[in-house]
DNA sequence: CAGTTTTTATGTAAAAATTCACAAAAAACG
DNA sequence: CGTTTTTTGTGAATTTTTACATAAAAACTG
């Protein structure tokens, strides 16, 4: 495959490795895409285009070998190298997205948190520091951190995403309901929880 | 417009409604296609487009009256009428999104919690009843919620998920990073936070 | 009030994403 | 060892989404 991966393709690419990850190694040596896109309610030349922008393989007649398709994603999606990442907001989501262990499948660590609470500076949260957002800079480096998930009050995301651009940050994935302004350098998408709501209400009936 | 609005062009619409509630409405009694376009990083007749799915209507050389934009969005997106959800898991991001206020924005109300583990049950958290799980069915009836955010760990995400089904739920965002099998009746988005870190940190250089 | 400007609304074109169709590969079968 | 079956990989067609182009509307200008 010579052409880059769409972002939409990218964006399934977890979707099948997650199912890969949770398929029995031993009754499913192999694994077709038609398989594939059955359990997961595609088509299965979409799953085809969307693994041939990884290095997978698969035989005729046989399918994909599970274990290697998984590593080729996990190769792809970079799950074996680690990079860090932090959490700027220390409130409810900020506090259980520290918790979560989920990162790690991904090769990502959540290695600390900032908050301009001076009663929370200082403290740390599922076992992360939580550093004073006038520290950006100086934080990013230490903890060798590129990635942040900004989870302030909306009022406070631009001021607070201009400084982390300010430090380096190369991507921010924004739980705040506005939308950033940001350098074309750095990566911003968003995820409003209450909007996927909404929209799910839409659909309803 | 005589057709039915798109998911991609649905999902657009809550951002336009929040950015134009965000507006001074002093300064901005009118706002063009254009204005928004600009200051979301969209082009115009994308938001044109999409603002034809409501009832909404531009004056040439004007633009579109603000606060007539706004009711027409939140008329689309059913935000003045009540819609019970429930959260299903009181964990870390269960607890965050029972205390996160932003729902009441698109008229989407949390009413109760509900955990299988027993300490849970019985308290209440951010103001909201925890129920037990063995009572979906007259819980959902009490609290007249047809919606359902499920936010249990991936292992039980499937059965929980066929008890909400069971009990007549209408849609559920599901946060667990596990594709869930459903009948074609119920609604189902997920939402991977470390899936779309994974696509973040993919993304980078 | 005719001319100019700006913006909407929308038909058409272009681009992107998905599905269709099928040749080729390779395993299984007899 | 040839035939059948199944699945990949991919070019072509289709569908969906976005952008372009322009007519019409309406406000402003002089």
């Amino acid at each position: 495959m010579i052409n880059e991966i769409p972002e939409i393709s990218l964006k399934r690419l977890p979707v099948y490795l997650n199912y890969l990850r949770n398929l029995d190694k031993e009754k499913n040596k192999y694994i077709s895409s038609g398989a594939i896109a059955l359990a997961l309610g595609m088509g299965e030349v979409l799953v085809r285009k969307d693994l041939a922008y990884t290095e997978a393989v698969g035989r005729p007649k046989i399918g994909y070998l599970t274990e290697e398709l998984i590593t080729a994603l996990e190769s792809f999606l970079h799950c074996n190298e680690v990079r860090n990442a932090v959490i700027v907001g220390v409130g409810g989501i900020g506090r259980a997205i520290l918790g979560y262990g989920g990162f790690k499948n991904y090769g990502i660590e959540m290695v600390a948190a900032f908050d301009s609470d001076e009663k929370k500076i200082g403290t740390t949260v599922a076992g992360k520091p939580v550093l004073s957002t006038t520290e950006f800079k100086s934080g990013l480096k230490q903890y060798n951190a590129d990635m942040a998930v900004l989870t302030v009050p909306a009022s406070a995301a631009q001021a607070v995403a201009n400084e982390l651009y300010e430090a380096g940050i190369k991507a921010i994935l924004n739980f705040a309901p506005v939308q950033l302004t940001y350098p074309k350098h750095v990566i911003v998408r968003n995820i409003d929880v209450a909007a996927r709501l909404a929209v799910l209400s839409t659909l309803i009936k």
